[in-house]
DNA sequence: TCTGGGGTCCTAGGACCC
DNA sequence: TCTGGGGTCCTAGGACCC
């Protein structure tokens, strides 16, 4: 763990880049990616948008009026995941370590990379040019020798409103958009940042330790770990105390799994009747069970998610037997979860969703570890852009072994998994905890 | 600051088992 | 009959991220 040299890739304006490289004459206008309506917010703004004020997470009516010129273009999620797998392939030439975090953020592990491609540095640029010659965008390198601390440097190598930072003037390796952390110099640059930067580290904690007088990373470096744990809890107090003292061994994850499928949606005006809502609730499992069917993934546990009009969250779940990735079960046990809620208090959003997936490579492994192959190289970015041969090859699996060992073969594999072997008939009841 | 949509992870309490 | 501690699973809520 020693010694490892982690980068963070971390792109521009990513989807408001992308949609100016599909509407060229909105060059230079100021642009955001997001919902139009009264209650849409803002899920990219370009440069241009930025110098008005306008920023993500803002709502698109505060955007409008600090720019009333502004260009409101819909997001088109399926056309930046393509863009996305296009680009993660580019980091996966030059490393297979690659952990994608969002459609444009990744990690990669270049520790092994030096005698072949030369200092950090020379990655980092070399990387930006791939991104820049093959797409068109823009992007932004922290390299250091941890996590938090390359996305750090990530941050501080993006470039302002008015040009590039100037923030690497006290470390080492400054380079257009790429920022090398120096071993040497990364106490001071991590002790330097106010807490709020630490990634994990949001308002209602940063809040809670600005009440203790602990404003910057070095601030909290010099907590004693205890007192940190009383404050915040044995789990994110130490992991905070670890952190501001850099010390950060999280591996880069290559092959992270799902957890969970969900659709959720705000209504543009609040419904008050359960019959107002049944044809939400319909579609959303449909479309649930749509997306965990192509991935070959099925779900045990159903979901839903219920936000009223003062903006409470309330969120209902069952466990069931077996996984499921059938429309018509998810929304029966997401009806019955919505019919047991007040929903005459006035709904804002409704959502729907599994969890406890199973599938995928557990499909795999509930076949008797046979596996599939098939001709040629399947889920490569370039021969498999959008990623739709990679799914045709998981729901080919999971079908596959549904032919062989039957429709229960995905559910009871699910159940012997979570159980370790025990109980091969995987029946029990769950709706009260009851056997 | 009138607050989207998709996720992940953590915590805490209760049921249940051994 | 009373007491108990550890482990796992489930549920609900909340912080946080992009």
């Amino acid at each position: 763990v020693a010694d490892r040299v982690i980068l963070h890739v971390d792109m521009d304006a990513f989807f408001a880049s992308v949609e100016l490289l599909r509407h060229p004459e909105l060059h230079g206008r100021p642009v955001v990616v997001g919902g139009g309506g009264d209650r849409g917010v803002v899920a990219a703004a370009s440069y241009a948008a930025r110098a008005f004020g306008v920023h993500s997470a803002m709502s698109t009516s505060r955007a409008r009026r600090l720019c009333p010129h502004l260009v409101v273009v819909p997001p088109d999620h399926g056309h930046y995941s393509a863009v996305s797998a296009r680009i993660m392939a580019l980091f996966r030439d030059i490393t297979p370590l690659v952990e994608p975090l969002s459609l444009d953020e990744a990690f990669l592990d270049i520790t092994g990379t030096r005698r072949l491609l030369g200092a950090p540095v020379e990655v980092g640029a070399r990387l930006r040019e791939q991104v820049s010659t093959h797409e068109g965008l823009d992007c932004s390198i922290g390299i250091a020798s941890s996590k938090s601390l390359a996305k750090l440097a990530s941050k501080a190598a993006k470039p302002s409103v008015g040009g590039y930072d100037s923030t690497g003037s006290d470390t080492s390796g400054w380079h257009h958009g790429v920022l090398v952390v120096d071993p040497a110099d990364e106490e001071r640059f991590l002790h330097d940042h106010p807490i709020g930067a630490l990634w994990g580290v949001g308002p209602v904690t940063e809040q809670r330790l600005a009440a203790l007088g602990i404003v910057t990373v070095g601030d909290l470096a010099r907590v004693p770990r205890d007192a940190l744990i009383a404050h915040l809890g044995a789990g994110s107090g130490a992991h905070l105390h670890d952190l501001a003292n850099g010390n950060d061994d999280r591996p880069v994850v290559v092959d992270s799994q799902v957890k969970s499928i969900s659709q959720e949606e705000t209504f543009a005006h609040d419904r008050h009747a359960l019959d107002d809502l049944r044809a939400d609730v319909v579609g959303m499992a449909d479309q649930v069970a749509d997306r965990a069917r192509r991935r070959g993934l099925a779900g045990r546990t159903v979901q839903l998610k219920v936000r009223y009009r003062d903006f409470t969250t309330v969120a209902r779940s069952r466990t069931l037997d077996r996984a499921t990735d059938q429309p018509d079960v998810i929304r029966s046990v997401a009806w019955d979860l919505l019919s047991e809620l007040p929903v005459e208090r006035g709904v804002r959003l409704v959502g729907v969703g599994i969890a406890n997936l199973v599938g995928g490579d557990d499909a795999l492994a509930a076949g008797g570890g046979e596996q599939l192959t098939f001709d040629g190289l399947v889920g490569d970015g370039r021969n498999d852009p959008d990623g739709s041969a990679r799914r045709a090859a998981a729901t080919g699996a999971v079908d596959e072994v549904r032919r062989r060992f039957g429709d229960d073969a995905i559910g009871s594999a699910g159940a012997r998994r979570r159980r370790g072997g025990d109980d091969p008939t995987g029946d029990r009841t769950t709706r009260d905890g009851s056997r």
